[in-house]
This record gives C-alpha cells, structure tokens and sequence, in this order.
RNA sequence: GGCCUCGUGGCGGAGUGGUGACGCAGCGGAUUGCAAAUCCGUGAACCCCGGUUCAAUUCCGGGCGAGGCCUCCA
C-alpha cells in the first residue's frame, strides 16, 4: 500500500508521490524562539518527526531532506530582549535571547524522542537570500515600495488565497482589519519593514529594515529544498495568513506554478477542554512538563490522536498513556532496526493513523511490538521519574529489603508500615514474581 | 458575516452500506498475608429529523451542538 497523505491543497487524501525519490524533500516551520516551547508547540514536531520516520522507512534514510526552521527575528524577540537585558547592546541582548531558547526547544523536542531534523537554518543567517528574493518580486511586478515598506501586491496573482480558500474579492476589506493606508489592498502585506534605531536592522535597497514575516521560510525552503519541494508542513493556524503568503511569495518570485505539492497541518491542542492560554492558568511548556512526565509518555498521548484532530490534554490521558507505554515497556525492548508488521505500517502509510497503528500493536505478536513502538521513536529508557522523588535509590532497595524480612517472619503489620511509608514519599511498591520492584507514584 | 473541521460506550479512539475494533476505567474471577502489579473473563455507544436503499452509524439534504481560522499564534 502507497503512501497516502491529506493534502490542505486540494482537501483530499491524495497517494503521494515524491519529485524525486532519492530526494524527498519536507519543510516544517519551526518555532519562533522568544520564550519556552509550550506543550502546542511539541504537536508539529512529534507529527513530522514521524513523518520523517516513515519516509526514511519508504524511500530510504538517506534519500530524506528534512528543514525546520529557527524564526530568530521577530519583533517578540526585540520585546523580550530590551525586557530582560536592558543593559546590553540590541544585537547581543538579542542573540542572548535566541540562543538560549533555540537550545532549549532543541533539547526539549529531542527529549519527545524527535530526530534531529537534517538542517535547522536560523532566519538571521538568510537575510541576504530574503533580500534576492524581493528583489525578484519587484522586477516582476509583484511588490511595490510604499510607506517605507515593500509589500507584497496581492492582486498581482490570481490564486492568491488557493490555500486557505479565500478568495480576494469575496473578503469584507476592512470588517475587522486595520487597513495602511498605503497598503494598494487590505490583503497586501509586508515583505521588507523599516527598521528605528532600537529595532535590530540590516542594510538594504531600501533602507536600513528587516523582513517581513513571511519570507524567512520562502528564502530557507528554497536554499535548501529549491523552487519546488514535495511536502510543507505546520500548524492549522498557519494556513492563512502565513503559508498563504509563503506560496505567494516564492511563486511569484521563482514563476513556478507550485512551491510545495503537500500541504499538511496539524490540528490544535486544548487543554482540559480548555483554549490553552496563560490567562486561564492552562499554559503548560514542554519544560515544565517534562520535570513531572517522561518525554516518551508525553509522545505517546500526542500520538494516541490523528494529527488532524484536535486533542484535549489530560492529566487523564497521560496517565493512561504512561500505564499503556509502561506494560509494552514491560513486555518487550523496542528494536533499534524496528521491523513492524503490515497492519501497523498500513495504518501509518493511511495518512499517519496512529491511533490505528497503535490499537494494532494491542494484537501484535511481541517482535512487531517492538517493531512498531520503535518505528515510532520509543526506546524504552527513560520510564522512571526520580526527579520528584524525595527519597534516593540507595533508601528505596534498604527498605525493600527490611520489608522482605518482615514479611518472611510475618510481622505484616511492620511490613505495610514501610509500604505505606514509601508511598507517602511518592514510591510505589509491587510485588512481582521475580521480586519487589518500585516506581514513582503518578 | 466568510471559510474549514468535527459530533461513535463513563473516558480516549478506529472503522464500516448488512454480526458496532481496540485501550483505559467499571464489574466478576485467578493470584496475593492484605494491597498494588499481573493474568483470564465480561456488560455498555454510532447528536436529531428527513431522503436514497431490501438494508445507514456509514451516502445525500436540513437542523442542533462543539471547535478552529479570517489579527502574532503550533
């Protein structure tokens, strides 16, 4: 069975066939690096990440290019960067910001047991290509300078808007956005900003400025992918305006009638049925999680829902997540060459099926157990928490020993009091065959 | 207002024009000094109203409900 993959494009599960087979070529966007990753953030990383996976399986490890980007200029960033370090220089009171968050959402998506992806550009480090790029516009007539900013003429393309199904002329200009008066149309938008002097800058054509938001991954997609590549991806939210405009851009500015052949979104999060929001107390980052959840039960929730749904995270739902992982865990060691069985790859190659997938394994024989739950990026060494515990390892085996004694002479009443002990302090005992094991309480 | 998703047992969540997966929880049993863990077994659902059909949860239409985007946002 073929590969088959939703297509945001043409909204239909479409077989997917690569440009070029030893060089199937994705683009994700990456995160915008002014603050922690939140939990939403993880969702886009876990979904390509396996995406990644499977199509090393089908096509071979080396015949995948894989870009995510760092989004390294933003006017966020200014913000926090003159918030936290006011005393600096703007350019290093910046990279102090970006580099500290980069790393971090680096070690926390890697700790979700994503790969790394094969190239993770900086926008800063494209500025040039960015420059070209609107260039290219200009001369083709599909940009224009005004108030100081060269925007993007959105009526200059006649499919603008084929993305997210928006069409120019049936919009309500003006209903809920604040039209520039220099912007030739309400849809137009900035490809090159004017920058003041406590705003980072680079020199251009048209002055001392820095890009839009948009054209970073127009340069970045075509530096390492080319003009057209075979599948982009994000979250649900960035179909419009920012994939929208994506498109439009490197389009226009390359004339090619295609700048990626799949467009894949994930769907959002909520939060105990909750909009996450720092607001209503519901804002989790990967970070703060994962001092209180191992990263591969965190994956293995995400993975439990279709990319395309919306998912509501649960202290419920991790925990059964965890009990889920924990038995498999038990049962078998996932394979470092995963071979897993038909029925789980159909379930993937289905548009990523990972609940299907998954209740596959529930019938699997224990090798594609272990095929499948490695294919998906588990390996089986990081299921203890001690972090939380007050009590270390040393203590935890003594007591365990003194309650095996009691338990010999059948002074039960002594050996509960150590059981009861240890739970207060956060660990759990069970009394296996093989003797008593002990875990963290959840 | 425009565009787009989605409504399956207590919860999570597949799938299908004709006996409604699977997991968690629950219940019964085994095991245990008692628990936990483990093992075996088990009841329970397709939002509403029409239409097409021999037959619809599955297709079509309408309704109701939930969510998202239209503004930086995964």
């Amino acid at each position: 069975m073929p590969l088959r993959l939703f297509n945001t494009l043409t909204k239909s599960k479409d077989g997917f066939a690569p440009i070029d087979a030893k060089n199937v070529r994705m683009y994700v966007c990456g995160p915008t690096v002014y603050d922690f990753a939140h939990i939403g953030n993880a969702r886009p990383a876990i979904v390509f990440d396996l995406l990644y996976r499977l199509l090393r399986h089908e096509f071979g490890p080396t015949h995948v290019t894989y870009v995510r980007n760092i989004t390294d200029v933003d006017d966020k960033i200014n913000e926090r960067a003159l918030r936290d370090f006011p005393g600096l220089p703007l350019n290093q009171a910046i990279r102090n910001v970006t580099e500290k968050t980069e790393a971090q959402y680096h070690a926390d998506v890697g700790a979700l047991g994503c790969l790394p992806s094969t190239h993770q550009p900086r926008a800063t480090e494209f500025i040039p290509d960015m420059m070209t790029l609107i260039g290219q516009l200009l001369a083709r007539g599909h940009a224009y300078e005004a108030g100081g900013e060269v925007l993007f003429d959105t009526q200059s393309m006649p499919d603008y808007g084929r993305l997210s199904g928006r069409k120019l002329d049936e919009q309500q200009a003006g209903a809920r956005i604040e039209v520039d008066a220099h912007k030739k149309h309400a849809h137009d938008f900035v490809l090159w900003k004017q920058s003041a002097e406590n705003e980072p800058g680079w020199e251009s054509p048209w002055g001392r400025g820095r890009p839009g938001w948009h054209i970073e991954c127009s340069a970045m997609s075509a530096a390492y992918l080319g003009q057209t590549f075979d599948i982009h991806g994000g979250g649900l939210d960035l179909i419009f305006p920012h994939h929208e405009n994506e498109i439009a851009q490197s389009r226009c500015a390359h004339g090619t009638p295609v700048m990626a052949n799949v467009w894949m979104h994930n769907g959002f999060l909520q939060v105990e049925g909750e909009k996450m929001s720092k607001s209503a107390g519901n804002f989790f980052t990967i970070r703060e999680l994962l001092a209180d959840w191992p990263g591969e039960v965190l994956r293995f929730n995400m993975l439990r829902t279709h990319y395309r749904q919306p998912i509501d995270f649960t202290l419920a739902g991790i925990r059964e997540s965890w009990k889920m992982l924990e038995r498999w865990y038990a049962l078998t060691e996932p394979l470092v060459d995963p071979a897993p069985d038909a029925a789980f790859l159909e379930a993937l190659l289905d548009d990523l099926n990972t609940p299907a997938a998954i209740a596959s394994l529930h019938q699997a024989d224990e090798l594609a157990l272990a095929g499948g739950l490695g294919f998906m990026g588990f390996s089986n060494v990081q299921m203890k928490i001690t972090q939380k515990s007050a009590v270390d390892e040393a203590e935890i085996y003594c007591a365990i020993e003194t309650r095996k004694a009691a338990r010999a002479a059948k002074n039960f009443a002594e050996s509960d009091r150590i059981r009861d002990d240890l739970l207060a302090k956060g660990i759990v005992l069970k009394d296996r065959p093989q003797g008593t094991t002990w875990e963290a309480k959840r």
